[in-house]
DNA sequence: GCTTGACCTGGAGCGTACGCAAGGTGGTAT
DNA sequence: ATACCACCTTGCGTACGCTCCAGGTCAAGC
């Protein structure tokens, strides 16, 4: 599979794509003779797991490194755990954080409501 | 009250504070004969407000753009509130991606909590 | 044979949100 | 008086995560 099909497939671009290559995002593509990247199902579902990762939040060195143990084999299971886990917790702590903003923005919201209705009342002819 | 007094109040750096003033997200602080800050109360609200809305991830830009508004009255009211339910349909978006990549991590930790106990009876000398 | 277009590499550039350092001022403690 | 410390401004530097560009290569169609 092109590099092409993959940012179809994907929604992402060839430089992000070579991008997450060159830093560990994603294992080594195989190449043609010529140079050219030759994706595999098994890329596309790395790539595919690392943009869900980065929408949530999680940063590219977390990932790299999470990405680069797969090398090591099985002896590396407990310490790619660790990341999973550590990453878990962080992303739950955020989103701590963000229910109580959206509370506050809902309050804040119901009450902006209220407050133009008045201004309207006040302001508007009546009719 | 100094900055150094806000800023452990508020956990945030000197420099941020500037910073937050110089870009408009928070209103102009009062200022000494010589030129020194003099936060009000009022002034720390604003901080730690937008503190809340910054460690859930709302931009600098449209943060500055509500506290902007704000100088011209009630007549910016619904201005403001299309502001706020914009930022907030943004987090909540943002929220349920991280809601459903939290669930794939508990299930790859899951999983890799039996992998790793699998490979250790494997390789651990038995009792 | 030649053009076209997709792909390559290396490296520079960019937006965001600060952080830092240099050089200067002012109030106060000794 | 002078030393000191907290504060000021200006402007450059940094980390992150891409994004773009120049210059080159390769395969295919005309």
């Amino acid at each position: 599979m092109t590099i092409a099909q993959v940012c179809k497939r994907c929604n992402v671009t060839a430089d992000t794509l070579r991008y997450y290559e060159r830093v560990g995002l994603i294992p080594a593509v195989r190449r043609s003779p010529s140079g050219i990247r030759d994706y595999t199902e098994g890329d596309v579902n790395w790539v595919t797991f690392i943009r869900h990762m980065r929408a949530a939040g999680l940063q590219v060195s977390a990932l790299a490194r999470y990405v680069g143990l797969f090398r090591k084999g099985d002896a590396s299971l407990a310490e790619r755990k660790d990341i999973l886990i550590r990453q878990r917790d962080l992303l739950a702590k955020r989103m701590e954080a963000q229910r109580e903003v959206l509370a506050r923005l809902d309050a804040k919201i119901a009450n902006y409501e209220e407050r133009c209705v008045a201004w309207e009342r006040a302001h508007l002819r009546k009719p």
